[in-house]
DNA sequence: GCCCAGGAGTGTG
DNA sequence: CACACTCATGGG
């Protein structure tokens, strides 16, 4: 019997809107009470905060839906730690306080691929809709108006015209590629492989490139040393380390720069960034 | 209507 | 290695 399930977790610092709205990653969405809803796995969540406290509905409730909503979000980092390494960078150390609550998030290896290879040179609003669009298409139905990521096997059976229909432009060719090249035997083996083989690894596939691999390093695999570089990012490096250059020295700065929690670092400066461009707000200067 | 987007692939100097 | 060009499109 499919049953809801409520309970609450301990995840201190977090700030839901930080961490679910800023593009990491895009099946969430967020309701007027601030609570936000999506699917995870095989259940729809609704989270909210209260507190200190995580408090979760899930639907349908089961096993491991906790660990799974812990894992997502990464309740195990330490992000007093991490903060503290990344506070040797003077640049970072200034704004670090108003960002303690973003953290990053752990999804799902082969919908993090997919819809990494979708945002390339589109916009979060768009990315966010052809994700959708697959989703609603060929994902199976988990609760009343929400279905999950399509599979490996739902979206290797989608024909190329079916596909050419659900807005992705050339991208549609690169999920078809995806599909014929990668499965779940192919995922499992890159997940023991480390961090630099795992992004040459990701590089050899279709419409993966050097930021791709970054982000479903960083997000799909959980790697903190990774810096994904997006025009976001060329800003940020430029504007607050004056640093410019192609993709490989912008990265080789980044990764002596801010080391094994580097992606914690550019996931602040990414933010900050996209902050300072909606509003005029910022938590990192140069100054 | 115009501008731009969490770029990649390919060819050329 | 560093550029230049192309790719296809919809949201702001």
């Amino acid at each position: 019997m499919r049953t809801e399930m409520r309970f609450d977790l301990e995840i201190s610092p977090l700030d839901l809107d930080q961490t679910l709205g800023c593009g990491q990653t895009f099946r969430w969405h967020r309701s007027a009470d601030g609570a936000w809803s999506g699917p995870l796995g095989r259940h729809s969540v609704t989270i909210s905060m209260s507190g200190r406290r995580l408090e979760v509905e899930a639907f349908p409730g089961g096993r491991g839906v906790r660990e799974f909503v812990a894992s997502h979000l990464r309740a195990d980092d330490d992000i007093r730690s991490i903060q503290r390494i990344l506070a040797k960078d003077p640049v970072l150390k200034r704004g670090l306080a108003h960002v303690k609550g973003l953290r990053i998030v752990k999804t799902d290896e082969w919908e993090c691929l997919v819809s990494f290879v979708l945002a390339t040179y589109a916009n979060i609003p768009r990315i966010t809709k052809m994700i959708e669009t697959l989703s609603s298409r060929f994902g199976s139905p988990i609760a009343p108006g929400v279905r999950a990521f399509p599979t490996h096997a739902q979206l290797s059976a989608v024909s190329k015209a079916e596909l050419a229909e659900c807005g992705l432009g050339y991208r549609a060719g690169y999920v078809r590629e995806l599909c014929e090249t990668v499965d779940e035997g192919v995922i499992e083996d890159m997940k023991k492989l480390p961090y630099n083989d795992l992004r040459e690894r990701l590089k050899e596939l279709p419409g993966v490139g050097d930021k791709v691999a970054d982000c479903v390093s960083l997000f799909g695999f959980g790697r903190l040393e990774s810096f994904p570089i997006d025009v976001w990012m060329e800003r940020a490096l430029a504007r607050l380390y004056h640093q410019k250059g192609t993709y490989g020295k912008l990265r080789s700065f980044a990764v002596r720069r801010f080391g094994q929690y580097a992606g914690y670092a550019q996931e602040y400066l990414y933010f900050n960034e996209r902050l300072k461009a909606g509003d005029g707000a910022c938590v990192f200067s140069d100054e």
